[in-house]
RNA sequence: GCGCCCGUAGCUCAGCCGGAUAGAGCAUCGGCCUUCUAAGCCGGCGGUCGAAGGUUCGAGUCCUUCCGGGCGCGCCA
C-alpha cells in the first residue's frame, strides 16, 4: 500500500470541502518528527486565493477529512501545515501484506549499459550498467513489461582499426588481452600514419559491406569481447543475458532503408557530400544549425543512423509505452538531435523517448578519471580489490566461517560495496571516482544494510524458529523505536513509485540505509526475545529482512545470514 | 563563440510539484559490550547552501546576471 497517495487522497476530500478543491495536498514525510510522521502543505499556498488564513484553512481541511483508520492524530501546526501521526492499525494492515502492488501494465524497452567491444569493461561503465539494471529490476517489481537491449558498440571504427591492423602484422587474437593491446596499438598507428588510417577506415566499409573474410574476423573478436561482457556482469551480479545483446551491426540492414525513408520525407539536405537533416530545434542565434549527419560523404553511416533505426525497432517492432536510454550525459545532445529526428520522421508516435543521464567520471583532483598510465581501470580488477578487503575484514570480524562461507560473504560485501556507492548517488552531473570510497565498508554502504539482514537472521537462529514463523498481526507499538520502524517499512511501496517515476535508484538507496537505521535503534532499544510484545517484534525482524533483501534485490545486491 | 549539466560541512554526498531549526556518511573528540552480531548505538565539533539581485507570506529549491568546474557542438561512438 502507498501510505501517501493513500493520506494525499483522504485530504483531497478536505481540501474539496474546505473549497480549495483544485489546490494539491501536497503531502510529503514530515520534515520534524515532533510533529508526525506527514505532512501537508497545500493549505498555505490555497489560503491566500481564498481570502483565508492559512491556519484557518489548515483546519477547515482537517474538520472536512475522515481520518478513520488512517491517522492518530492531525493537527495544525507551525504557518498552516497540516502535521499528522499515522494510526497503528494502519501500519499493522500494511504489515500484514507484504507484496508490491503493481502499476497499470506497460512496456518499458531499456538500452543500457551498451559497452563499445574490443575493449574490457572499465570502471566508467558501471553507472549505466547497474542503474539501468535496477530500474528494470524495480519497473519488473510493478508489474512492467521490461526489454532489456544492450546496444553494444560492435560495429564502429575501432573494428575497422583493429581488423587492419591485425591483417598488416598478419596476427590473430583469441583472448580479450591481447585485443585490448593489439587496440592500443592500432590507436596509435591511426593517430601517426594517415596511410593506415585510410586502409582502417577501408575495413569498415568491407564489415558494413559484407566482406566475407572481414566479418569472420570480426565475429571471432565479437565473440571473445562478448564472453568478456558476459563474465563481468555475472560477476557483478547484473541481470544482463548474451540474449540481450542487440548491438549496433543488428541494425546494419536497416540503415539504407531508413536514409531512404528520410529522404522521402523531405528530411535529408546534401553538404558537402554527405546526408544530412538540418532541425529547426538546433538552429542557433546566428541562423546557423547543426547538422545531424546520417550518412558521411564516403557512403558510411553514423550513430544517429543506426541510433534511429534502434529506435524505430523499439517502437515499432518491440511495441515499447517507453524506451528509457541509461547513458552517459555527453550524449545529451545526441538523443535531443535522435529524439527531434524520430518526431520529424513520425517514428513512435505517442512512444515516451527518454534519456536519463549520468555524469563523466571524475578523480580525485576533480579533472576527468584517467589512472597514471593515461588508461582507465579495469571493472572486474575493482571488483577483485572490493572482495580481498571485504575478505580481510570478514576474517578479522568473524574467524569463526569456514574458508567458502568467508568468500561467499566476502564477495557479496565487496561487490555490494561497490555497487552501493555509485546507486546511492544522484549525480546528473559529473562525479568522483574514489577508489576508497568504492571499498569502504562502514557507515552508509551495503554492508550497513547486509549487517542489519545478517542480524536478523541470528536473531531467529536464536529463537529457534524460521522467519516465516514470525506472523501477523502486528501488535501494540510500545515504543517511538517501533514506530518508526513499522512506518518505515509501510513505505517501501511509496519508494518504489518514486524511483519509477523518477528513474533514480538512490531513493531506494537513501530508504534502505533509513530502513537499516531505523532496525538498528529498534534492536539496541528494545528486547525482542525476552519481552511482552516478542510475537509483535520478531513480525517487525521479519518484515524489515524481508524488505531489505528485497530492496537490495531490487539493486543487484545480495544478502547472507551471517557475516 | 553557442549550448547542456553542476557548485550544500575539511572530504564524499542527500535534500521528493518552494514550506518549519539545511540532513547523512567519512574524518575528528567523547560515552556505551556479564542480555538477541560493537561492521553497531548515543552525543560533541563542523555549513552566510559559489556571489549579487529578483519573484513569493515563505527560496538550497524558481528567474536574471556574474564567478568557478565539467561536458558537448558537420562526416568517432
Amino acid at each position: 500500500m502507498n501510505l501517501k497517495a493513500l493520506i494525499a487522497d483522504r485530504l483531497a476530500a478536505g481540501f474539496a470541502r474546505a473549497g480549495a478543491g483544485d489546490a494539491p495536498a501536497a503531502v510529503g514525510p514530515a520534515t520534524r518528527a515532533e510533529f508526525g510522521d506527514y505532512q501537508a502543505n497545500g493549505a498555505m499556498g490555497a489560503a491566500k486565493r481564498l481570502g483565508l488564513g492559512p491556519r484557518e484553512l489548515a483546519q477547515r481541511v482537517i474538520d472536512g477529512t475522515d481520518f478513520a483508520g488512517i491517522a492518530a492524530r492531525c493537527a495544525v501546526t507551525g504557518p498552516g501545515f497540516i502535521s499528522l501521526t499515522v494510526a497503528d492499525e494502519l501500519l499493522a494492515d500494511a504489515l500484514a501484506d507484504r507484496r508490491i502492488q503493481p502499476l497499470p501494465a506497460a512496456k518499458v524497452v531499456m538500452d543500457y549499459s551498451s559497452p563499445n567491444l574490443a575493449k574490457e569493461m572499465q570502471v566508467h561503465h558501471l553507472r549505466s550498467t547497474i542503474i539501468g539494471d535496477a530500474i528494470a529490476r524495480v519497473l519488473e517489481a510493478l508489474g512492467c513489461e521490461v526489454i532489456r537491449q544492450n546496444h553494444v558498440g560492435d560495429w564502429g571504427a575501432q573494428f575497422g582499426r583493429l581488423v587492419a591492423h591485425l591483417n598488416d602484422c598478419g596476427e590473430d587474437a583469441v583472448h580479450l588481452a591481447d585485443l585490448e593491446r593489439f587496440y592500443t596499438q592500432a590507436s596509435a598507428r591511426v593517430d601517426e600514419d594517415p596511410a593506415f588510417a585510410a586502409r582502417a577506415r577501408r575495413v569498415v566499409v568491407d564489415l558494413h559491406t559484407g566482406d566475407a573474410a572481414t566479418l569472420a574476423r570480426w565475429r571471432r573478436y565479437i565473440d571473445v569481447s562478448l564472453a568478456h561482457c558476459q563474465a563481468v556482469y555475472e560477476a557483478l551480479g547484473v541481470s544482463l543475458r548474451p540474449s540481450d545483446v542487440r548491438g549496433e551491426s543488428a541494425y546494419n540492414g536497416d540503415l539504407a532503408a531508413v536514409v531512404a525513408d528520410l529522404a522521402a520525407k523531405g528530411l535529408i539536405t546534401e553538404s558537402d557530400g554527405a546526408l544530412c537533416v538540418f532541425l529547426d530545434e538546433f538552429k542557433g542565434k546566428d541562423g546557423s544549425t547543426v547538422p545531424v549527419i546520417v550518412r558521411k560523404s564516403d557512403g558510411a553511416y553514423l550513430y544517429h543512423s543506426t541510433d534511429l533505426a534502434a529506435l524505430r525497432y523499439r517502437a515499432e517492432t518491440l511495441g515499447a509505452d517507453r524506451v528509457l536510454y541509461i547513458v552517459d550525459a555527453r550524449q545529451s545532445l545526441h538523443f535531443r538531435q535522435l529524439f527531434a529526428l524520430a518526431k520529424a520522421a513520425g517514428y513512435g508516435a505517442g512512444v515516451s523517448f527518454e534519456h536519463h543521464p549520468f555524469g563523466t567520471m571524475l578523480g580525485a583532483d576533480g579533472r576527468p578519471f584517467k589512472t597514471r598510465r593515461g588508461g582507465g581501470t579495469r571493472l572486474l580488477d575493482l571488483l577483485d580489490e572490493a572482495t580481498v578487503r571485504a575478505g580481510r575484514l570478514v576474517q578479522a570480524k568473524n574467524p569463526t566461517l569456514d574458508a567458502a562461507t568467508t568468500d561467499r560473504v566476502a564477495r557479496a560485501l565487496g561487490v555490494g560495496a561497490v555497487k552501493y556507492a555509485d546507486l546511492s548517488k544522484n549525480r546528473t552531473s559529473d562525479y568522483v571516482f574514489s577508489w576508497d570510497d568504492m571499498l569502504s565498508l562502514e557507515g552508509n554502504t551495503a554492508p550497513y544494510l547486509q549487517y542489519a539482514y545478517a542480524r536478523i537472521q541470528s536473531l531467529f537462529a536464536k529463537a529457534g524458529i524460521p522467519v516465516e514463523a514470525a506472523e501477523p498481526p502486528l501488535g501494540p507499538l510500545a515504543t517511538a523505536e517501533e514506530h518508526a520502524l513499522a512506518l518505515q517499512l509501510a513505505r517501501f511501496q511509496e519508494t518504489l513509485e518514486q524511483v519509477a517515476a523518477t528513474v533514480m535508484p538512490h531513493h531506494l538507496c537513501s530508504y534502505l540505509y533509513d530502513l537499516a537505521a531505523a532496525f538498528m535503534r529498534f534492536y539496541e532499544r528494545c528486547p525482542v526475545l525476552d519481552s511482552d510484545l516478542r510475537n509483535s517484534r520478531l513480525l517487525l525482524s521479519r518484515r524489515s529482512a524481508e524488505t531489505l533483501a528485497t530492496g537490495l534485490g531490487l539493486l543487484g545486491i545480495d544478502t547472507v545470514d551471517r557475516m
